[in-house]
DNA sequence: CTTTTCGTTGCCACG
DNA sequence: ACGTGGCAACGAAAA
């Protein structure tokens, strides 16, 4: 090899659990004698900052570690996963692996923002060259605010101009592999050394009780990309609105956990769609596409990297301050699927079963919580989806959760979900209500939307009686969801005229 | 400055 | 089956 190898890296895994577009491990193989991969797990530090991944986001990121761990292996190496702080972690051994660089990704949320800088001044006392990349997101995403002037594009219209100005995103990095790995080793006690072993789910103190729905890794992630993208016609037809939300085999991809935890790159994703797109007469365009898909993931990234407080409506400049309601009953009931509402219900039980729903079940659910229904705080829903989602992502779920309750984003809050017809539409039968609440299953479907309404000997014959084996609805939907929308005008016409006389004595 | 148009995914009644 | 306008009417950006 014609450059000097002979870095001792720590390279740090976050996000980005993957071998393929990977440049900062790329950079950490090609300058290095000794390359430390190094996952750091810091409940601690997660419990600082809030982050409340569940169980079941947990067995995923394992599945995810698991498969780098055993590769890394296959090529002489290992994954170092460290319990508690990171900090500590470095300046540690930072010495005792006689460290000169460390590599990572680039990553945008505040938390990992303060933790980088610290980790960084760390490095700097200690004579370690940190060297990052992007690779989470298409762009850069500083680069993209400053191209709109030096502020985050806040319409999708505005970002897709900006986005139009800036070419096509890099293309995607070769992935590591035996050659890349060639001249990198580690020392045989580092390699043996137990203490940074696999962590398990009960290490962290956590418990899954049902199988695994989507496998995590980075096979499983290009598998499940190579077979979304099968079907060119399906592809380049991709109208998201079009898909069902409560199809029992899921009408979009859900290669979005293995993009947001990164065992699959969003680039990688964006160039074999393009591959498709320009081989072909039409196809489907942002908003709606594929590419389009991709393009939400970096409008919401780069207004919540530039948005201080993104994930609160306190102290949060693009978001409406609306009193929402403290009601812990109803919170519960949403959370744990006994609002009453089959459909609603249904999506939370898929919800909390299997990480994943689609995402206009989300819209539903949310606008229930808020504005809809319950008129409770977008920010508890959003805690709700973090705990429980596979592809809770910081960016993308704050920013989805502004827009649901039309805080941010969406405005035209007199357009409510309807918990009994939403579903229908694509579902008439109830089959997904069938399937996730079993209690209902023999409901005939006239009334399998709003049990409460089936006289009692339907009730009897279907084997459930609402209000005994099955809750009552918690709210009149058509009494709720008018009296909130008239609190929503009210607000925004008493927000507006603040904002006049705010203004007025600015002059 | 005002006016018009548009916005990834509402619901309902009517034809 | 599907399209349309009314609902009561949002904010941002184009015109």
């Amino acid at each position: 090899m014609a450059n000097k190898v002979q870095h001792s890296t720590i390279h740090w895994f976050r996000k980005g659990l993957r071998f393929h577009d990977n440049p900062s491990l790329l950079h950490a193989l090609r300058t290095s004698r000794h390359v430390y991969p190094v996952y750091v797990v810091d409940q601690n530090w997660m419990k600082e900052h809030d982050i409340r991944y569940g169980a079941n986001w947990w067995r995923f990121v394992i599945q995810c570690l698991e498969e780098l761990d055993t590769r890394l292996r296959k090529y002489g190496l290992r994954l170092f996963v460290v319990r508690g702080s990171a900090e500590d972690f470095f300046k540690e051994h930072f010495r005792k692996w006689k460290v000169t660089q460390l590599t990572h990704d680039v990553d945008t949320e505040p938390f990992y923002r303060i933790r980088d800088v610290a980790v960084r001044k760390i490095a700097s006392d200690m004579g370690v060259e940190v060297v990052t990349h992007v690779a989470h997101t298409l762009y850069d995403i500083d680069r993209t605010v400053e191209r709109n002037g030096g502020t985050p594009p806040l319409t999708y219209r505005k970002f897709l101009k900006v986005y139009n100005e800036m070419g096509k995103p890099p293309k995607e990095k070769e992935t590591a592999t035996t050659e890349h790995f060639a001249n990198c080793t580690l020392p045989p006690e580092a390699l043996q050394d137990k203490k940074f072993d696999m962590v398990t789910l009960e290490e962290l103190g956590m418990r899954c009780d049902f199988p695994a729905k989507f496998v995590g890794g980075e096979t499983e992630a290009l598998r499940r990309l190579e077979k979304s993208l099968e079907d060119k016609d399906w592809v380049l037809k991709f109208e998201k609105p079009k898909t069902s939300p409560n199809s029992l085999l899921p009408s979009t991809t859900v290669l979005s956990p293995y993009i947001t935890v990164g065992c699959l790159s969003a680039r990688l994703f964006y160039h074999q769609l393009d591959k498709i797109y320009s081989k072909a007469k039409n196809h489907s365009q942002p908003p709606v596409s594929l590419h389009g898909q991709l393009i939400w993931r970096e409008f919401f990234y780069t207004a919540a990297a530039h948005t201080p407080n993104f994930n609160q409506m306190e102290g949060n400049r693009v978001c409406l301050q609306i009193p929402w309601n403290k009601n812990d009953e109803h919170l519960t009931r949403w959370r744990n699927a006994q609002t009453g509402f089959p459909w609603i219900d249904a999506a939370m039980t898929q919800l909390r079963k299997e990480g994943w729903i689609h995402h206009l079940a989300r819209h539903a659910v949310a606008c229930f919580l808020t504005r809809g229904d319950l008129w409770i705080s977008w920010e508890e829903g959003m805690k709700v989806f973090e705990e429980l989602l596979l592809d809770a992502d910081w960016s993308l779920n704050a920013g989805n959760w502004m827009w649901l309750s039309a805080s941010a984003f969406f405005h035209q809050y007199f357009r409510v979900y309807s918990p009994i017809v939403f579903g229908k539409k694509t579902d008439p039968k109830g089959t997904f209500i069938r399937h996730y609440l079993p209690v209902l299953k023999n409901f005939p479907k006239e009334y399998i939307y709003e049990p409460w309404k089936a006289p009692r000997n339907v009730q009897e014959k279907a084997g459930c009686i609402v209000g005994k084996d099955y809750p009552r609805p918690i709210v009149d939907h058509k009494e709720a969801s008018q009296r909130n929308l008239d609190i929503m005008r009210d607000v925004r016409k008493d927000q507006k005229e603040t904002a006049s006389v705010t203004l007025g004595y600015g002059k």
